[in-house]
DNA sequence: TCCATGACGAGAT
DNA sequence: GATCTCGCCATGG
């Protein structure tokens, strides 16, 4: 796990993007998290928009970073335009047992996984 | 250097 | 409950 300072400004003595993806790794087969809870999780909560300004240099990491399982709070395949193809995310989802619909997770809040409760506090 | 933009989110209207 | 507005911070023109 990276490490984390509690400091908000002090956040970026780590490569922010590194947590992000070390968080998403985490996320477990069938779960998601969102953005925001990422960057919560990362002592960063006003800043979700860096987590997806992480996630769009995402594609080329090496340990393969599940970027389906990361949606935005409402459940929403928001991001689902930067992969192969606009299905992939959908079809890996429901590969996981992640049904979608319309973009949109079903059980949102059931399939929801959020690090900063599941991890450790 | 200033301005616009973005896989977002929360609060206000 | 749908929309709008603003905050966040890195990037690119």
């Amino acid at each position: 796990m990276a490490k984390r300072t509690e400091q908000k400004g002090t956040i970026m003595e780590r490569d922010f993007f590194t947590d992000v993806m070390d968080v998403v790794r985490q996320v477990p087969r069938g779960r998601v998290t969102s953005y925001g809870a990422i960057a919560k999780y990362l002592g960063a909560p006003r800043s979700s928009r860096l987590v997806g300004w992480s996630m769009n240099r995402a594609h080329d990491v090496k340990p393969n970073v599940p970027a389906h399982r990361v949606v935005n709070r409402n459940g929403l395949l928001t991001g689902k335009h930067h992969f192969a193809t606009a299905s992939r995310m959908e079809e890996l989802l429901n590969e996981e047992g992640v049904k979608v619909k319309k973009d949109q997770v079903l059980d949102y809040t059931k399939k929801f996984w959020d690090p900063a409760v599941e991890l450790d506090m």
